[in-house]
DNA sequence: GTTACTCGGTTAAAAAAGCAACTCAGTCAC
DNA sequence: GTGACTGAGTTGCTTTTTTAACCGAGTAAC
């Protein structure tokens, strides 16, 4: 099913992730500023130019994992069953994205994981980029949701909640917690915002 | 010294070694004859143009091990110290190929190496070929040497003993004794052979 | 204040690789 | 013998990658 099959295909798809991982990975070593993007491309064994054939900037070397989920909220409310509220569908997709503990909950403890997320949150420029992602996000869910202000309004509260619940994850296991420890709360905390949205 | 420096020719080289490494473990495992080309470039990863492109022949594919060489012997005659006769810089380089214990001398205990030699020798076709490249070993050899009948003859009795040697040294190796044993062994054959020339 | 770096990002041309479709030879079925 | 296959190589066309050179902003030297 994520086969593509055909070489051209297979081999872009590793370039991409050999690209992706080393400049993840240089960055948590050094930091973001301290690597270039020169750097990288020796890391992954190709040239700048292609570098940035496949990331547009050196911003979203880090954050093409999110933008891999970029318009997921809007593909859930356009999944879900019928009958049932956008809102709903909404939070079902978030807990269930706890229950297994995805990184984009913030409910992960993976040294790596907290890690990449204490460089977005700490990297101005990051930071600064993430909310344009965001934005965009929001835009897609805004048109899911229907149209006109009251769309948009609900959507830009449902992904403020969401970002909340997930910074407050990972407080919480940036504290020093674990993610195992952390769940019932995390659940808790979900639905009563949720619930509020109602 | 070996770096030649430079992304694409850094490439072309892993790309080369990975198609030459893919075919000579399948043709090992499965017989020359029961791989198809395009099994091996399934297994490197690249497409069949592509493999052509690296390699002109399927026999080459199993003969660049000798190919590498090619010219060998012609280079070790224009490169020898002056005032040194012809054959005795090819018996040095010949003895110092033996003390290496040297593939292409023949003594090689390594399970692949045996294997190797013994794909290329019972396999027809690559015999055949093999045959080709030491014709124009011989000849490069004989352009080193100097002009004229002379120099052609000389230059295939050298490569003649060379073979033989080689090929003595490997059938013992594949009765089942090993690289040092033989060794010694080695050592009188190619002084006794390479005296005889002189 | 100019010179010379470094760094993010771009451009144009050339090399390399992929793809699909082809030729040509052998081979097996019937 | 003819029709369907398979396998070695090839051909043209497109996509991808490398290379070297560049731009523009920042910044450190002197």
């Amino acid at each position: 099913m994520s086969e593509p099959t055909g070489l051209r295909a297979r081999k872009k798809a590793r370039t991409r992730q050999a690209i992706g991982d080393a400049a993840v990975s240089l960055f948590l070593e050094y930091g973001f500023d301290r690597v270039s993007v020169n750097d990288i491309a020796a890391a992954a064994d190709i040239s700048k130019p292609t570098l940035f054939r496949y990331f547009p900037t050196k911003e979203d070397l880090v954050l093409h994992r999110f933008a891999d989920h970029l318009g997921e909220a809007a593909r859930v409310v356009r999944a879900r069953r019928s009958g049932l509220k956008p809102v709903t569908a909404l939070h079902r997709h978030f807990r269930a994205g706890l229950d297994r503990y995805d990184p984009v909950t913030g409910l992960n403890d993976h040294p790596e994981v907290v890690a990449f997320h204490q460089l977005v949150f700490t990297t101005p420029s990051l930071a600064g980029r993430l909310t344009r992602y965001q934005l965009e996000d929001e835009e897609a869910l805004a048109d899911a949701l229907g149209e006109g202000i009251q769309a948009r309004l609900r959507a830009a509260q449902v992904l403020a909640v969401r970002r909340v619940l997930a910074r407050t994850n990972w407080q919480k296991i940036a504290d020093g917690r674990t993610a195992h420890d952390v769940h019932p709360e995390a659940v808790a905390d979900a639905d009563q915002a949720f619930d509020q949205l109602r």
